[in-house]
DNA sequence: CCCCCATTGTTTGTACACAAACGATTTTCG
DNA sequence: CGAAAATCGTTTGTGTACAAACAATGGGGG
């Protein structure tokens, strides 16, 4: 019963907008991301392989030998999530790591013949989860997409 | 069986793209999530509260009371994430929880007055944090960025 | 009415994610 | 050269995230 013309107080009127939670980039970026861990999970073929596992083998078949700093970087983990990551792959024997001669503070690590043998199966699995992810979007839509979050990240 | 002339193994000039960690959408959507995550902790004005904290927040102020459950599915977490969640709130005294008489199953959330005047007061900082988050783009794009954000989650 | 089934909330176990503090080394620069 | 600063890897503590299994309650359908 608003007196249409009265708009004192703090009234939606005049004020900002509702604060919306499911119009916040934050919320909708944790959704996406949850709704691709989830699609990860049902198809890249490993029920043991995670994202970041999956990433952190990738970018060792692609540089070949780094040290565990270099690789997270690369794969933007820090280092404390690194340790958990880089465990559970020697764990199952598919990364190798040795200390690097040059630099006594360094381990260098790389692919074992496993490692490299299931990333090499595991990959196109990869690209269909990519596909699977930006289903709802056009061909136009999808690399427009891309664009602009490769800005914001 | 592939006639000569035409490409012989799977050779780079029409194999598939090389498959680039940086390109894919879920490495793009994790490291959006991160860097969003920092500038909600480094914005939000309130060193405890994380953002999966405020959002509960938020919907309960929007929503006055609710169960638990309904709580979780509102804000996208599922019930084993909400119990550390509500136990945090709990603790810091910023929401109630009593039994619902309808349903002895249900426990009924709401703000307390402390847990409605913190919401009030960050309220703010959470629609700077969503501007910085989107800075590196135009008024168009960001549009055009969240809409095809809202159609992935 | 009663049994099956769904829902609610809890617990346990695994895996990210990051801050902070640490020891060991290497690099830099005064 | 030698002290300060930077880098590397580790540990601890807190907080998401979810699967899976559980007890208690509620709601039907036979």
């Amino acid at each position: 019963m608003k007196p249409a013309a009265i708009v004192a107080r703090e009234d939606a009127s005049v004020a900002e907008p509702a604060y919306v939670l499911e119009d916040q980039v934050g919320h909708l970026l944790r959704r996406a991301h949850q709704r691709h861990a989830a699609i990860f999970q049902e198809r890249i073929g490993d029920a043991q392989l995670t994202p970041l596992q999956f990433a952190a083998l990738v970018k060792l078949d692609d540089l070949g030998e780094v040290s565990q700093n270099e690789l997270g970087r690369r794969t933007a983990m820090d280092a404390a999530t690194m340790q958990g990551v880089i465990k559970r792959l020697l764990a199952r024997g598919l990364i190798d790591r040795k200390p690097d001669p040059e630099d006594r503070r360094r381990v260098v690590l790389s692919l074992t013949a496993d490692g490299g043998a299931l990333i090499a199966a595991v990959m196109p699995n990869g690209r269909a989860i990519t596909d699977e992810t930006l289903a709802s979007l056009s061909e136009v839509e999808r690399r427009s997409f891309l664009s602009l979050l490769k800005r914001l990240a």
